[in-house]
DNA sequence: GATCAAATGTAATGATATAACGCTATATAA
DNA sequence: TTATATAGCGTTATATCATTACATTTGATC
């Protein structure tokens, strides 16, 4: 799996979200989706923080650089991320972030700080084998999960929300 | 941790569901806990059926049982279950199941099938471990996560649904 | 039985998400 | 190259999920 930065660790942001761009761009160009302008400029703007973001806030972001101020231009760029891997749905905030590994297989947990809201979409295979060995058990065909984590960051713990 | 039948899978659900309320009731009465009757009342409406269901949905039932009609009534009775362990939210259905397992501590794994929306409370501990092994390690402190799997239960993989 | 905190009733509103429909741009086939 | 089909987009309207705020009542404690 191509090696990205962790989220809560400092490092080279424009490398880090230049580099997932470009692995988005040519993903979608082997594959042969659209990378539409609404589409790549929503990716971008996901990829601006380690933050998930509601999509009316994405939303208002698209009315500022001239598209149309309603919710399914953005539900719609945004469906079109996920489908095909180049987003993530975080259930627990109603919320998207990009993904760090487009076009790579990986089963990630979302791991979320309640103060910062930063968040880390770390490796989980371990966790998900488990859960997938579980249910198999039981005759359950999984198709797709969701770990989510929430709790404090380094930063946090030792900062003002600590106490939250 | 107290046996429970896996949802998928046939039981007399009768003595399933009465046998969770009264370890629920025993619960809250050693713990000081007011189940008042909406609380109680939401909490029977949830074990009525191993499935998820909407707040609003649940206020449907409460309003025909003679109970407030406004969101707050019943928002505040699952509030108050989920707060101390009667039920479980279910990030991805925006819904609310009755815990199987009140007052013992567990890691569930909640198991969905997207064809009957039947769902099944599962422990999943290995899973549960992997995701803290992994956050730990990197200076991350969890408090709570969720582990939600979606795709087709045993019946609905041989029946009409499995096709969709 | 007075006092305080917890619980409840209700109105209003906020936040998230989708349905439906017509138009436009792009891809494909004749 | 033009005809046709399909995917994408703009917009209106509405559905669905959840909370804020405040007045009132109930229950526990002194």
């Amino acid at each position: 799996m191509t090696p990205v930065p962790i989220a809560f660790a400092p490092h080279d942001h424009t490398a880090c979200s230049s580099g997932v761009l470009d692995r988005a761009v040519e993903m979608c160009r082997s594959e042969g989706l659209r990378l539409t302008p609404v589409r790549r400029r929503v990716l971008e703007i996901l990829l601006e923080q380690h933050r998930a973001m509601g999509a009316y806030e994405v939303l208002e972001r698209l009315v500022s650089d001239g598209y149309g101020r309603q919710p399914p231009v953005v539900y719609r760029a945004l469906d079109f991320l996920v489908e095909n891997g180049l987003a993530h749905r975080i259930r627990r905030l109603n919320a998207f972030a990009a993904c760090l590994h487009p076009g790579e297989e990986h089963s990630p947990v979302f791991i979320i700080c309640r103060d910062c809201r930063i968040m880390a979409e770390v490796p989980a295979s371990d966790a998900r084998a488990a859960i997938d060995s579980v249910a198999t058990g039981m005759g359950f065909e999984v198709e797709r999960v969701s770990l989510e984590a929430v709790g404090l960051c380094p930063s946090c713990m030792s900062g003002p929300g600590a106490s939250r």
